[in-house]
DNA sequence: CTATTAAACTAACAATTGTTAGTTTTGATT
DNA sequence: AATCAAAACTAACAATTGTTAGTTTAATAG
């Protein structure tokens, strides 16, 4: 099922918008507007602003689980898994923040099916990244710390980069890769002794 | 002006459905049922619903601000100025995550003062942590890298402890410090060769 | 027992919500 | 110029929203 381009407008307007004040807290009338149209117009092209939500999340959701679990069954070394899963986060977010924070955000506001097919998503790429941390552990490429707290401290960062990424200037993806896996990996204090 | 014990509840309630929901998504009626009276009645006791979510954010942010002021203006070392930063958000996420979850997620639908009130503080605690970060590198206790991304990693990440703390367990006050200063110090990865 | 007051209630309001039905406009193809 | 489908429109709906007015209940103090 190909999706019209005017479809994929609305779906694009909404995110936006939806990043902003929230699924709940945008009407339909609020996305008409923002396309110039009126809202029964949308109707034309989407069923409902469920349909809208799903569309946004759905998406980026299956991308997230497809290339985490390439990941996670590959055989590079952990330090090499977990830079390829915050490779994963920036290349998203750069591509499709709008979404992203929707994501974030408003995963709670779908319904039946489409819920507990995104709360399983996200629980199995969770454990996914629990298990890449754990081996690292396991096969001593990582420091024995709390498992809970990598994991989660990571991942939420990961998660919410769409925050801020673009209040920074120069941050292209290759210094956000880089900073990110040094403070991650070597963390932020300097061992060197001060040359003076 | 002292708050009743009932009107503490109903914030109390209010913020435990905003976390799950959203301030958009919850409605005096919800907000009602969950403490077994009438929609009606919660004006007895309150003014509005945008009373309700000034009562919830402010007080927290107010909180945030007050102590993030008291460390920069400290003579600790910038070590020590970061780990007070991570102990604040500890703190008050053991304490109040719902409250902290309806800071993070709903401060936008704050109106006029109240609203810019916020921003202020969100950009003053925020110029802060920049400022300890700064005072950091140029005194090499810490990495020169990207400070954004020092920044708002970390920030993000301990703004979000409150969507997984509880989940893990045997998580504490003392080990979620540890945890959390030793990953943002020292970082996952393991120097010390494998003694095999 | 009475008076008072805090806090619940019922009933309703005006506004806003997502959505539908039916109609008109637009723009491309014949 | 005529045809046809896509996509806009107007008008309205039923439900839900935050909130108010007026009333009753419950608890406390005199």
């Amino acid at each position: 099922m190909k999706i019209s381009d005017r479809k994929t407008e609305i779906i694009a307007v909404a995110a936006r918008l939806f990043k902003e004040k929230g699924y709940s807290a945008v009407t339909m009338r609020d996305i008409a507007q923002a396309m110039d149209i009126k809202a029964a117009s949308l109707y034309n092209h989407i069923q409902s602003k469920q349909e809208i939500l799903v569309l946004i999340i759905i998406e980026i959701a299956e991308e997230f689980t497809l290339v985490m679990n390439e990941i996670v069954s590959s055989n590079l070394s952990t330090l090499k898994k977990i830079e390829r899963v915050i490779q994963l986060h920036i290349t998203i977010t750069l591509r499709n923040s709008d979404a992203l924070a929707c994501l974030n955000n408003d995963w709670m506001h779908l319904t039946d099916d489409q819920l507990s097919y995104f709360i399983k998503m996200r629980e199995d790429y969770e454990q996914n990244f629990r298990k890449i941390i754990q081996e690292g552990i396991q096969n001593g490429q990582l420091k024995k710390s709390n498992q809970d707290v990598m994991v989660y401290a990571i991942l939420s960062s990961l998660r919410t980069m769409y925050l801020w990424h673009s209040k920074s200037k120069g941050l292209d993806e290759k210094t956000l890769l880089k900073s990110f896996t040094s403070l991650y990996f070597k963390g932020l204090e300097n061992e060197m002794i001060a040359g003076n």
